[in-house]
Order: structure tokens, then C-alpha cells, then sequence
DNA sequence: TACCAAGGTAGACAAATGTATACTCGCCAG
DNA sequence: CTGGCGAGTATACATTTGTCTACCTTGGTA
């Protein structure tokens, strides 16, 4: 294991792939986003739709659902690092529009929770602006046909909802007193419903102002009742 | 139109429907639950799996979408009285044991609360365990890649969240200042949580305790933030 | 120089699919 | 008895699919 000169792996992006692998990853990205599921993709369509040859896709691939599980991969790489930024940057801009005295509810500071949530939605929504495709995918996968790329985007699932409890106490967006295992289940299931919520985004463009209002509605809702639970002792731990 | 004789409508479930029909609409039942998805049902899989001839399709359905829809509406109507009822049931429960003096925290009595959203929660997975089918398909096609049945179930589906915010008012489970818009912001929010819950409820079967003890937590939270957030004043009103 | 492996193509094949036309059977009305 | 009709079947055919084997090209290495 030599760090020979013939080992040129990219070290970069993934640049240096072979261009079918990359057309045909492309294709899949097309196909998926519009008519069909990865799961039920033929191999032929595929190839037909990157102006391939049938037979190319082997090269690259053992399945479809090795295809599938590649696509989810790259999907992974592609929003989770983003969506931390996002909400660094959300924070941030929040924390710059903070007046000392603020009025404090069961310890938690609701205008800049407020803030900060409307910052973090909208550059959520942005973001999913941008990537249509990979989040039509991701939720269709998600509970799609296929058992092994479901089990994989779950477990995606479950690594976005730990980076945002993890950002939220690193953030101070819930009172110390909250426990962490709770603002892991409150993550969870924001951005469960977050993922929903972009689809519809996506599909009803006509709605987008009205669906960013309700995601910060909700997880408002969400944090204020954590906070004023835990802090009434009324709430049960998650037992695992 | 008069009341013929020959014009035998069953006025029962649907008893007398061709045998083939059935025979053909279980098979979805049972293929699309397991492998495959609703969309991409091969009509002559679908024959097979009912041990027909696969021609016999067409004297029952134009399309495959034809016959999702069908499904569609037949699980709809399977499950949407039964929830009703089911949350009727869990209200009585929970007054039966009513004492009268109960700590009021924002107008909501929070003893009654948990105890109906226990018993709320109990009776709906109960119901879950006893139609996998139902629930598998209904999350999944709400996502999957065909428009038209995505469209169909989001019908349904905004069907449910509004029944069950009628109950909510009707029940008195929020308290009256909380707007009924709010009321079915909530509703909507709980019920698709509930029914992807619904899927890993189904699908690890070791873990249905815990994820009953969460749905009821993530209820709990959002009834009180809501009745906290609108008796601050702090709720803003969806727009539509 | 010769070689060789990776990436891509060509052609062929059995199997499966959607669909069309034509046949059978039981039932009820006239 | 007969004729029509709903429900199901049989056969057939063009397409499409997954997969196999064989061939070509290219760039780097021995």
C-alpha cells in the first residue's frame, strides 16, 4: 500500500471517474426526478437515456440497486456538509441582530429562536431550490420498494437529524436544561418533516412562501413545547 | 334511474363484485406491500400473483394507474371511519378518569392531554398491526413516481388531518383560544408523522413500544406549544 | 516494442411484457 | 329456445428487457 504514482486516487471531488459512470449516474438523476423510482430503473432505459451502450453499465455496476445505493451515497455527500454550513451561517446571521435584554420564556429566548429558524428555513428552502433531485429521490426512497436503499436512506436520515441536535446544542437553540437525547428527537422529526415539506416546495411553486411559514411555524411550536415540557419536569425520556 | 330490480347495487361493502376484481385487487395488496411498488406493477405479474389469466385485467381496469387509484380509494374508505371512531373511543377513555381539579397550564389540562393522546396512540397502532398493507402503500405511493396516485393520496391524506382536527375541536383536546387554522396545521403535522411512524412501527417490530412512547411525546410537545405560542400571542396565522 | 487492463461497443438470445383478436361458459330476459 | 352479455380464457405477436460472449480502442508500463 505504497503511495505509488500509478494510485492516483482523486483526492479531490471525483473527478477522475470514468465519463459513463458519470452519465450514467446523471441519467439516473434525470430519469428518478421525473417519472420513475431507482428502484424499478431498467438498466437498458438508463443506458438508452446516457446515449450509452447497454452493455457499459456493467462495467460500472453489479445491480441496479448497486447503482441505487451509489446514487444515494453521492446524494448523502452532496447535502450533508451544505446543510451544516446553512445553518452555521444561519446562526450567525441571527446572533449579529441580538439586543441584550430579551424577554426569556422557560429559558428559551423566542425572538431569536424565531430568527434564527426563519434564517435556517430559508436557506433550507434555497438549498432545496437548488437540488431539486436529490431531495424528490431521497424522500421517494426513503419508504420506496426496495428494502436495501431504504435501509440506507434511513440511516442518512438518521446522520442529518444527529448533525442538527449536535448544531443545536452547539448553538444554544434549546435551554441547557433540555436533554440532549430529547433534542435528538425533536431533530429527527423536524427534519423528517422538513424533507416532506420539500417536496412540496418543489411541486407547488405557487406555495412556496406559505410552506416556508409553516415549517417555522412548526418547529417553533416544536422547540417552545420541548422547552416549557422539560422545564414542567413533563417529559418522559425516549427509552431506547 | 328508477329503482330497477336488475339494478342490484350490494348497498352492503361491495359482496357482489366479480371474483376477478377481488382476486386482482388483493394481489396489489399483497405484491405492493412486499417488493414492489403500486406504479410499477406489471399486469401480468399482477395476473399471475391472483392466479388469472392476464387478460382478465382489462375487463376490470383500464391502466395499472386505473387500479391504483382503486386501491387508492378502497384503503381510504377502509381507514378513514375507523380512525374517527378509534379517537372517539380514546376521548371516552380518557374522560371516564377525569378528576375534577387538574393543574391548568395555558388553558390546557395536561393530565387529560397525555392521557388521551395515550390511549389515542395505543388504539391507532393497534389498528396499524391490524393493516400493514393499508399503511405501506398509503406512505408510499404518497412519495412514489406516479403523479396520479401521489395527487389521490394527498387527498386522502389531507382528508385525515382534517378529520382529526374536527375531532380535536370537538373533543375540546385544545383549548378555545387556539385558532382552528392552527388546529389544522397541527393535525396535518401529526398525522403524516404518525403514519411514517406507522412504517417503522410495522418494520421493527422489537422497537413498537418505544416508538408508541415517541409519537405520544412529539404530540404532547406540539399541543403545548401550540396553546403556549397562542396565548402569548406568538402564533402566526398560516396564510393560504 | 509488446502487452495488458480499463472503458466502451456490437450482436445475439431467452425470457418477460403489453396488447389485440377470437373463443368459451353461465346466466338472465324475452 | 334463443340471443345477448358479463366474466374469464387461449393464442399470438411485436417490443423490451437482462445478460452472455466477443471484439475494438486507448493509455500506461515492462
Amino acid at each position: 500500500m505504497q503511495a505509488d504514482a500509478s494510485e492516483q486516487q482523486p483526492a479531490a471531488e471525483k473527478a477522475t471517474e470514468a465519463p459513463g459512470k458519470t452519465l450514467l449516474l446523471e441519467a439516473a438523476l434525470r430519469l428518478t426526478s421525473t417519472s420513475r423510482s431507482l428502484s424499478n430503473l431498467g438498466l437498458r432505459e438508463l443506458a438508452r437515456e446516457a446515449g450509452l451502450n447497454p452493455n457499459t453499465f456493467y462495467r460500472h455496476f453489479k445491480d441496479v440497486d448497486d447503482l441505487g445505493l451509489t446514487v444515494i451515497r453521492q446524494i448523502s455527500t452532496q447535502l450533508r456538509q451544505p446543510l451544516r454550513a446553512l445553518r452555521r451561517e444561519a446562526a450567525e446571521r441571527a446572533v449579529q441582530s441580538t439586543q441584550a435584554s430579551a424577554p426569556m420564556l422557560f429559558g428559551i429566548d423566542l425572538q431569536r429562536g424565531r430568527r434564527v429558524c426563519h434564517e435556517t428555513v430559508q436557506l433550507f428552502f434555497d438549498f432545496v431550490a437548488q437540488n431539486p433531485e436529490a431531495f424528490i429521490i431521497g424522500v421517494r426512497e426513503l419508504h420506496g420498494a426496495s428494502a436495501v436503499l431504504r435501509a440506507a436512506l434511513q440511516e442518512v436520515m438518521d446522520e442529518f437529524g444527529a448533525d442538527m441536535a449536535e448544531d443545536i446544542i452547539a448553538f444554544k437553540l434549546l435551554p441547557d436544561m433540555v436533554n440532549p437525547a430529547v433534542v435528538r428527537q425533536v431533530s429527527n422529526l423536524i427534519s423528517r418533516n422538513l424533507f416532506q415539506l420539500s417536496l412540496d416546495y418543489i411541486g407547488q411553486p405557487e406555495r412556496q412562501a406559505a410552506i416556508c411559514a409553516l415549517a417555522e411555524e412548526q418547529i417553533v411550536m416544536l422547540f417552545t413545547g420541548a422547552s416549557v415540557l422539560q422545564s414542567l419536569g413533563q417529559l418522559k425520556l425516549p427509552v431506547e
